[in-house]
DNA sequence: ATGGTGGTCCTACCA
């Protein structure tokens, strides 16, 4: 079971990178997150052709929105509005396998969080400390830990230090201050998820999955930072099997910020 | 300290 997570940036524009990319990597189930697409214009029956019958969705005009693509059934497609506010960043369906649940997966685009790194000034930090708040709380109230579940997203924090390209450059930059590394270790904790990628990769490598548009030299600067996530639960920690950070996408042409991260599960 | 690029959709806003 191969399980993809992109930040597309438009699935309407990147729609044709979508097909070169899932004819490369294969993946069983893919989620894509910033579809910045209106339900009524997602592009399902192109997606569809690609070899994915089953398709989950929210999206609103211009910004967010998350989809799951799927080889398999999905079934009990949820979509959560969080933090008062209607802004399709997550959604969930289970994956069904021989009649059976192969696992729960939810796919999430945690908010940005804006420049500056103070709740007090800044609503958009706020808001993003708030709903991953709101994930800590919502997880363990509505699911068990030894039930098989899958985190992938765009969560926009890069934790650990070798998560960026330089730690003590970024603590004052949104993505890596500690209040927003606490809170997502906070969440991290609260199912005692697996980081899947990180299970593989050793925390004292450089990681990263996501660079900035606006350097000159994207690839020779290599200012990185590591955002795009896979968690699992203790269930299906075993079945592992390895995982891919697909760079070289990142120099496509007219490419999405993000990197594509891959995890191959055995099921 | 600043601005650098890109997407959406027309004027800024968001990343």
């Amino acid at each position: 079971m191969r399980v993809m997570t992109w930040n597309i940036n438009s699935v309407r524009l990147r729609a044709p990178l979508l097909a070169e990319l899932v004819k490369h990597s294969a993946p069983d189930v893919v989620c894509l997150q910033e579809t910045k697409t209106p339900d009524e214009h997602f592009p399902r029956e192109v997606l569809e052709k690609l070899g994915y019958p089953h398709i989950a969705f929210v999206g609103m005009k211009g910004y967010n929105g998350v989809a799951i693509l799927s080889k398999f059934p999905l079934e009990d497609i949820r979509t959560f509005p969080r933090c008062l506010k209607e802004d399709c960043r997550h959604i969930a369906a289970k994956v069904m396998q021989d009649d059976k649940t192969a696992f729960d997966i939810h796919n999430l685009y945690v908010p940005a969080g804006g420049d500056k790194p103070d709740p007090v000034i800044n609503d958009k930090f706020q808001h993003k400390l708030d709903f991953v708040d709101e994930l800590s709380e919502f997880f363990p109230k509505h699911h068990a830990n030894d039930e098989p579940m899958i985190v992938v997203g765009d969560l926009n924090i890069a934790p650990l230090e070798n998560d960026v390209w330089s730690h003590k450059q970024m603590l004052k930059v949104v993505s890596h201050t500690p209040v927003e590394v606490e809170k997502l270790n906070d969440f991290y904790r609260s199912m005692g998820w697996i980081d899947a990628v990180r299970h593989f990769v050793p925390d004292e490598e450089k990681l990263y999955s996501w660079w900035s548009y606006r350097a000159r030299d994207w690839e020779a600067s290599d200012r990185g930072r590591r955002l795009d996530h896979i968690w699992v639960t203790d269930p299906l920690k075993e079945k592992l099997k390895s995982q891919q950070v697909l760079k070289t996408v990142r120099g496509w042409e007219r490419p999405s910020d993000h990197a594509p991260v891959i995890i191959d599960i055995d099921m």
